[in-house]
DNA sequence: GTCTCTTTTCCGCCTAGTGCAAAAATGGAC
DNA sequence: GTCCATTTTTGCACTAGGCGGAAAAGAGAC
């Protein structure tokens, strides 16, 4: 039997003054109210109210108990409430990892208009350029751009797909020449950006031509802004999504090789641990950059981009390490 | 489902970290463990524990309810706590109703001896030479000599049986003449007690021999001294209980007559309503007083009483009105 | 890959809780 | 005192739901 609800049914019939307009209330038959009422008596010995087929009131054991459960009963009431309504309305901190370069073009300028709307959750970018395993390091999101992750428990859902350029700076090119065809790339100082899928093999097509290059960097970095900078100081021909160096490009600074011939799109993906019932602030977080990749995209940039989760594991998986309450 | 059981499986698994644990202090299968915290997390549509085979930890909701349930839970523990013991330790306010001389000479005298007793139980002594109803006037307890209520949910509860005497003043006696016949008492001045039973019937006794003489009263009340006053002052010869008149018979005051007669005895009794669950208050009290009046009783005031209870209805048996909260 | 241990889920059993209706009680009207 | 309406309590039959055991699934240690 729900103790709780024999709490429920005595507050309430001390409230109406009858077991049956209690009953009526808490939606159960007479019996049942009367039963309930019986039981709580018998669990704790005492007569909380006396009665008869015409008349009740409480005893002093009975307004005693009444003041402390009816404050019971409010309190618990508040505290289930409060704790659905977090579910519903996020708050909290959320831990975002992403790379130097996505966190300073699209993270952070996007972040004003998503506090905006959810004010009460706190977002911490964690740039880096390794993969930091999402339990030790707390993390709840991650921005990657390989689609499948070692660990079942995380989910990928795919944000978009990016275009990519190759480009060096005039300083190389006068020195070592422009490559005229995809061929030619084997020949130059290549640099290369590892963590994209299978880096040091360039495929580009051009209408129905499509070419395969072996490539061997001169220098491979998992740091996008490391191997801009290096190929602003003339070291090579960087291949790197168009959204990290357009800038560079635009002030004449780098030049773009092969424009006719098409380099395969750098998917990016967001990554978080599957739950049973997933956190508020991971969804809201998921929904929010997904919708705002889309509304701000250029063309050039992005193409279209499909909401699409790529591996979803049974609903019991988890690799988690218990924390210290 | 005890939806207070499934609080207490929260509770329970965040302390000990551990499902198993909690099921095992909590004396239940692992799998009944198991479904209460789902049921729990279903109703409040959140997760409170995330958890697999080998480790849990509490997620932010989790933290929150924590706190707030063992709040509770501890409330509600010391709320049923509370109440259980106060019908063991009884305390309030006990009301009790009795003829004045009753209260002068026995229940009085008596009180410091119950009160050390029972230092959370007040007891207030209502003096009365009618018999109040139960429920207008807020009694608990009544002392009465009638053995009979017309109300069927009282219980009657015999004390024991007193003495009676004929006793008047010597200023009476000179004038009027002693009584040396039962017969004699007819053309006397009778001061009479109206609450016995068939006041104006007198029956004595000596030996085998019995006579019954009808008697005209002078002066009847209810009040015990009342009459003892009239007898002082030598208005009549009055038939009382001893308890009442010994003090005034040992000081020479008034003079026992047909002292070889035997009258009949008085008996008295402690009345109150019947309840499913008798308050402690009014049980420590009726066997304080009957234990108190067997310890105290003098053979010449008490014949020896016997516990017994007269009359005891069924218990759904109830005359009371509705009291406002 | 195997082992161990915990959590979850399935299954069959059983009991506790249900509503209905009758019994009992109560108080007001007459 | 009797009748009536209404409430509370209790008996009864039924079934929904909660149980434990065991299997399934998962996770970490080795």
């Amino acid at each position: 039997m729900d103790r709780l609800l024999q709490l429920e049914v005595f507050s309430k019939t001390a409230e109406l003054g009858s077991l049956s307009k209690a009953a009526e209330t808490l939606r159960m038959s007479n019996a049942a109210a009367s039963r309930h009422l019986s039981a709580l008596e018998e669990r704790l010995a005492v007569r909380l109210i006396e009665r008869n087929t015409r008349r009740q009131w409480l005893t002093e054991a009975g307004h005693e108990f009444l003041q402390r459960c009816s404050t019971l009963l409010n309190e618990l009431a508040e505290a289930e409430g409060a704790v659905s309504d977090r579910a519903l309305s996020p708050n909290g901190m959320l831990r975002v990892t992403s790379s130097l370069s996505f966190a300073m073009i699209y993270l952070a300028p996007m972040l004003p208009a998503f506090r905006a709307l959810y004010p009460k959750l706190s977002v911490q970018i964690i740039a880096a350029n390794r993969y930091p395993d999402f339990i030790e390091a707390g993390i709840d999101v991650a921005i990657r751009t390989r689609e499948q992750e070692p660990d079942s428990s995380i989910v990928v859902r795919r944000i978009g797909q990016m275009r990519r350029v190759l480009a060096a700076a005039p300083a190389y090119l006068a020195r070592r020449g422009r490559p005229e065809h995809p061929a030619d790339l084997a020949r130059h100082d290549m640099l290369i950006y590892n963590h994209a899928n299978d880096p040091y093999s360039l495929r580009l097509s051009k209408g129905s031509a499509a070419e395969t290059v072996r490539i061997a960097p001169t220098l491979d970095s998992n740091d996008g802004q490391v191997i801009r900078a290096a190929a602003l100081a003339g070291l090579g021909i960087l291949i790197q999504p168009l959204y990290i160096v357009q800038g560079d490009i635009l002030a004449g600074q780098l030049m773009p090789l092969l424009v006719d011939w098409e380099l395969p799109l750098l998917t990016m993906n967001i990554a978080y641990q599957n739950r049973v019932r997933l956190p508020a602030k991971i969804r809201v977080f998921s929904d929010f950059l997904v919708n705002h990749i889309r509304e701000h995209s250029h063309a050039r940039i992005w193409m279209d981009a499909t909401r699409q989760t790529t591996h979803t594991p049974s609903n019991s998986g988890r690799s988690i390490r218990k924390q210290n309450p």
